[in-house]
DNA sequence: CGCATCCTTGAAGATGCTCAATTTCCGTGG
DNA sequence: CCACGGAAATTGAGCATCTTCAAGGATGCG
């Protein structure tokens, strides 16, 4: 995400850290709990080594042990149908959590694979159960991530239902420009890790159609996109298309798909 | 929902009935609670008067005391654009607990409607949390219900994202059918307690697309329609249709909406 | 430097929407 | 009890958006 430059700086910078230390504890699991109480959160966690593009961090139908957060890089979930085709379901940028749709039956219902070099912290389920009862702090941020994870399916759900396919990128758009502006990256300059087909998938429409949307917000004087990097020009008025109050809630028309 | 005769029983029997004598506990969140245990949850829960049809549970922007168990009737949820628009984000049946996307910021993000005479019991977040502390069986429950709700969202983003209108409004009855399949009613035979206008928005489909699809289906010979009651003649079929393994999970086609 | 992947662009066609007119249903009041 | 009025649902016709099919161009990696 964002630059290179950036990337790599946070991956070496964050390779260890502890919960105390990481940068994104505000936005993560350890937000609101006491300095004495995130040393046994800590002790819990396992800080794996950094997962290459394309490499699977779990798989659907691998059984449930643990919920991962999103150290750096960033993350792709998809769920597989019986013939084979791919639905992504989301992405995962720094300070994000993953597998908590696990939860309910042990078993993962949804893939999980890098996007770019990526490090995440595990954290397995049964510990961070038990440590839940004992700290309610903790079981109150994670309470809260839930929570937090189910409004933002809701938002997409809205989002599906409701909106033409260029308000659906810009929606998108919007949606990691917020992302990436809570992280401490830029809102209007930013990377995508994943492809246009990826970008496709996940809002429901055919690749071609992305790739004509991009050139048309081009021309229109909307961004400037470069193979993976774009810069909105015009954040305003991408809100309005993405019919958000710019930040967060974005619900707008009737009903179908046209304007 | 069902018969109106056995709606009416539901209503009564269920009234003032404690969690241990709730024919709904192996749904809901009694589930896995040791006796014992049961009757500190039933304490701290509100068994409301019933509400008509029409009547607010609580609205958008409402600030967020409690979760709600639907006990009998139904609910639908739904977000409010600026322009005054609803977007439907869910039904809620018996023994569904519906407010849990408040968690995360205190208010709510959705407003919850009666379709129909209904009632529901109210859990006091602040007392839910502090006896989950104290509970691991009820963390786990909360914990699990929860995730059902991530996974139940992630299941209607992949409807919405590549399922033609056909295919949507199969899964949709697909669904309810086995939700009320679990709930010990007919999984071929049950009212529709929401509107054609309310299944339409929640698919994102117009509103005669649905009643033109109730009309093809009807045709050929997959269900049969009258009114608010349907029943479904090749279920097989219109799993198929959904995409389902018959109950549980829909995924399916490559992209974007046509077959 | 060449191949494979990803992306872009074009043209034709289909799904599903909008607009509009009826019809059916249900609650209300005479 | 029946009539009436409004809401909900059905049905039809035309059309727009987006998809599919197809080919060409750019990019990056071995």
């Amino acid at each position: 995400m964002s630059t290179s430059k950036s990337e790599t700086v946070v991956s070496l910078n964050s390779l260890k850290v502890a919960c105390r230390e990481c940068s994104l504890n505000s936005l993560c699991l350890p937000l609101g709990i006491a300095a004495a109480d995130l040393e046994r959160l800590d002790a819990i966690i396992d800080r794996k080594r950094p997962i290459a593009r394309g490499e699977h961090l779990y798989r659907c139908g691998d059984s449930f042990q643990a919920i991962y957060a999103v150290r750096s890089g960033s993350l792709k979930t998809y769920a597989t149908s019986e013939d084979g085709q791919e639905q992504v379901m989301g992405f995962q940028l720094p300070g994000e959590l993953v597998g908590m749709d696990a939860i309910v039956d042990s078993a993962h219902p949804l893939s999980a694979v890098a996007l770019e070099t990526a490090s995440v912290c595990e954290i397995p389920f049964s510990k961070l159960e038990s440590l839940s009862g004992e700290l309610p702090s903790l079981q109150r941020q994670l309470l809260r991530l839930m929570s937090q994870e189910i409004r933002d399916d809701q938002k997409t759900m809205a989002v599906l239902a409701q909106k033409s396919a260029e308000e659906r990128l810009a929606a998108f758009l919007i949606s990691l420009s917020t992302r990436f502006h809570q992280r401490g990256f830029s809102p209007v300059r930013f990377n995508l890790s994943m492809s246009r087909g990826d970008i496709a998938n996940y809002l429901g429409l055919a690749l071609e159609t992305v790739s004509r949307l991009f050139t048309r917000m081009h021309d229109d004087g909307l961004l400037r996109v470069d193979r993976k990097e774009v810069e909105l020009l015009d954040r305003e008025k991408l809100c309005l298309f993405a019919g958000a109050n710019c930040a967060h809630q974005p619900p707008r028309k009737t009903s179908g798909h046209t304007p």
